[in-house]
DNA sequence: GTTTTTGCAAACAGTTTGCACTATC
DNA sequence: GATAGTGCAAACTGTTTGCAAAAAC
């Protein structure tokens, strides 16, 4: 994996740096969908030095190679995924979690709106609003 | 309509200003999904000294009433939409253009993916990507 | 040794907030 | 007349940029 990123970036004539390394690792292990901040945050302790300005400037360098993807799921704050596969993405409105829907086949409704719409659709995002499993048991307590 | 927003405010313990009145009435009147910077300019000729704060602070209302529903197409800022009925958006790639994709029903791929996940489900947004049909002339020209 | 990248700080854009003045009710 | 809203400017947040020192090649 780590090759692979080291290959490509190489490829397109981008130096390797263990911040990038770092950086598109902590994107690849964890499935949070974290924003830069939450990347910067997590990469503190072991790259104590690293600017949030790398972690952003870093982003935009694997957004290029295909490596990321972005959502924007409706905070105010970007969030980025490593899984560039085109699935549906479920914010949690209680706190604020962000999931993958895996396994959810959108191509037939995907190629309805195609059909139905004089755009050239290229790309789409999906975005679901509700309330996770563990916050429903919460606020079943609560009520 | 206005009578409509005028009880609304009224109702919610909301003053009724000329203001309030012109941002949603500019919001109806338009299928171009405004972001707040391009409300204030609109109203500019005709409330010259309306400031951009006060766009912001009336959309915040205009929510809580439930007469907007806000987007996130993955811009820098946020556009919105006096039609709260949930449907997709298109965004043109090319020109930034975002319209309504009208007719679409999208209510079998919804209880799908609510069947398919342990999250309560409350509400989505679809946003599509692609190439209105004038940017697609203009580019076919140039190729 | 050349060229790119880092990390800092300053800049920036969109949005929010505090507050005196003004308008609504 | 009491209360809430406007408009200004300043604050704030997430992101971007410019640049000298440092690292990659």
């Amino acid at each position: 994996m780590d090759i692979c990123v080291t290959t490509l970036l190489r490829d397109k004539g981008f130096k390797v740096t263990p911040q990038r390394l770092a950086i598109y690792n902590a994107l690849a292990a964890t499935k949070s969908h974290p924003s830069a901040e939450m990347i910067y945050n997590d990469l503190q302790p072991y790259y104590p030095t690293m600017s949030l300005a790398t972690v952003y400037k870093t982003i935009e360098i694997l957004k290029e190679l295909d490596l990321v993807q972005v959502l924007n799921v409706g905070e105010d704050s970007f969030r980025y995924d490593a899984d560039t596969t085109n699935h549906p993405h479920v914010r949690c409105m209680c706190c604020g979690r962000v999931e993958d829907l895996q396994g959810i086949d959108s191509s037939d409704f995907i190629s309805r709106v195609s059909a139905h719409t004089d755009y050239a659709i290229q790309g789409q995002q999906f975005y679901f609003y509700g309330t996770c499993p563990a916050c429903q048991k919460t606020s079943a307590v609560v009520s």
